[in-house]
DNA sequence: ATGCATGAGAC
DNA sequence: TCTCATGCATA
């Protein structure tokens, strides 16, 4: 796959309000790359190794985590079936219809840009959303149901998340910081039996789960000397990789040993302190795949929760409160990609990871997808990748993504791209290889550095 | 367990 | 418009 030299997609150089992108995707997107093999990305993960990603961005990721599977689908997925152009939201929701272009252009020839639009793709993109039942998505207010846990019989319905305001006492919440410090397997008779969802008294400004947590890059890095992870903010302790690791670990097997389930944690948290989370979170934590300010900011208040589980004579309790909520508010239906269509982004991405408003039109013309959902699947693909990369350097912080690997072109010199060089070449096939797969590999590669980084 | 999505805040 | 934290929905 000879990636073509000449004509650099012209939108991808033209771009005057980003130098660095100059560089981003030199050869074009997938003008005619885009034939992928089987077996080419095969594991896009493992574009991600360590040396690759010398960069480290204002996100610590854990990479220890088995995120193999992703694409796993790739291989397996039957054949781009080009008969049938889904359809995308049959029922109410014609707004939808109208912004997708999967749904117009699937089906026909469509007029790709130049630069794109010859990529002999995968056409018709087999896109689809989730189920379509006809009515349930149209009406849109649900409730859901919380799982309930075994032992729990309290049924507790779960709450939208997107109002912060759900959570009065978050602003309050201090993980207190020596529960970093103590371990959980000797828990502190301090908690309070009460599990009641009051949100805890604690004098420390909440910023431990606030509403908003991200920002503070620069803090968010571990600071290189200190093992400290980033927990920016006061309350959050200086933890190591490998105590992060090891809580993480600790509180999964106690979850078990106590019976309980990753979404009864989650929901604890809300009883508790006023802070729900999801199964999702409590399960990326456990594997360690939030970021690491994230663990951090959230370590404290699992190690409560693990206090107050391990102490509590009814840990039933702790789920007693039920909300029920209503959700009003409509969520986009799940876009499932197809294999074909997710190796084609992901031969995209290699090429450039932050395409453009323009190539993103590209792209998503040229795959027949919502514009969106190609944004949106490159932000996401970003964010995992940063998980995947295992970020050690933070000198290199925000140099992520910030330059392309120039396909066609000698590795870049700068050490800290956050692309693995070979896998843009040409002979990337290799790079991507199933063999090195192997989650524990891409560990083994990775987390040490990690753990030596921080732990230094 | 994880893919796709949402939304706040930062840039 | 992006990042980041987070969650719904689903494999």
């Amino acid at each position: 796959m000879s990636e073509r030299s000449q004509s650099p997609a012209a939108e991808c150089q033209s771009r005057p309000y980003d130098f660095s992108r100059a560089n981003l995707c030199p050869q074009g997107l997938g003008q005619e790359s885009f034939q992928t093999t089987p077996g080419l990305l095969a594991d896009p993960n493992l574009l991600y190794n360590k040396s690759a990603y010398g960069g480290i961005p204002s996100q610590a990721f854990f990479p220890f985590a088995p995120m193999g599977s992703d694409y796993r689908g790739s291989d397996q997925q039957q054949a781009v079936d080009l008969a049938q152009p889904k359809p995308w939201y049959p029922f109410a929701a014609p707004d939808y219809v109208s912004q997708v272009p999967g749904a117009a252009t699937a089906t026909q020839p469509a007029n790709l840009s130049p630069p794109i639009a010859q990529t002999p793709q995968v056409k018709l993109p087999e896109i689809k959303v989730e189920k379509d039942s006809e009515e349930d998505y149209s009406a849109e207010v649900k409730i859901q149901q919380y799982p309930t846990p075994p032992t729990l019989s309290h049924g507790v319905f779960y709450s939208a998340p997107w109002n912060p305001s759900f959570w009065p006492g978050l602003a309050h919440i201090t993980p207190r910081d020596n529960s970093s410090g103590q371990n959980p397997s000797t828990p502190s008779s301090a908690s309070s039996p009460s599990m009641s969802p009051s949100p805890p008294s604690n004098g420390h400004n909440g910023n431990g789960v606030t509403g908003h947590q991200g920002q503070n890059p620069a803090s968010s890095a571990r600071s290189s000397g200190s093992s400290s992870g980033g927990c920016s903010d006061s309350e959050e302790e200086s933890l190591t990789t490998e105590e992060l690791e090891q809580f993480a670990k600790e509180l999964k097997h106690k979850r078990i040993t106590l019976g309980f389930t990753q979404a009864d944690v989650g929901l604890a948290l809300g009883n508790l302190y006023g802070k729900m989370f999801s199964q999702t979170t409590i399960c990326r934590f456990e594997a360690l795949q939030l970021s690491f300010k994230n663990m951090c900011k959230l370590k404290p208040l699992l190690q409560r929760w693990l206090n107050e589980a391990e102490t509590s004579e009814n840990p039933q309790d702790m789920y007693k409160i039920e909300r029920v909520f209503v959700d009003t508010r409509k969520r986009k239906r799940r876009t499932s990609l197809e294999g074909a269509v997710r190796s084609a982004l992901e031969t995209y991405f290699v090429k450039c990871p932050k395409p453009n408003t323009q190539e993103i039109t590209h792209i998503s013309d040229d795959l027949g997808l919502e514009r969106d959902v190609v944004r949106v699947w490159f932000c996401n693909r970003r964010q995992k990748g940063k998980r995947l990369a295992l970020p050690l350097d933070e000198e290199c912080d925000g140099q992520y993504y910030e330059q392309s690997p120039p396909l066609n072109m000698a590795p870049s010199p700068i050490p800290s791209q956050g692309y693995a060089a070979p896998s843009y070449t040409g002979a990337t096939s290799a790079l991507y290889m199933p063999s090195l797969h192997r989650p524990d590999v891409l560990k083994q590669a990775m987390h040490p550095g990690l753990v030596g980084h921080l732990t230094g």
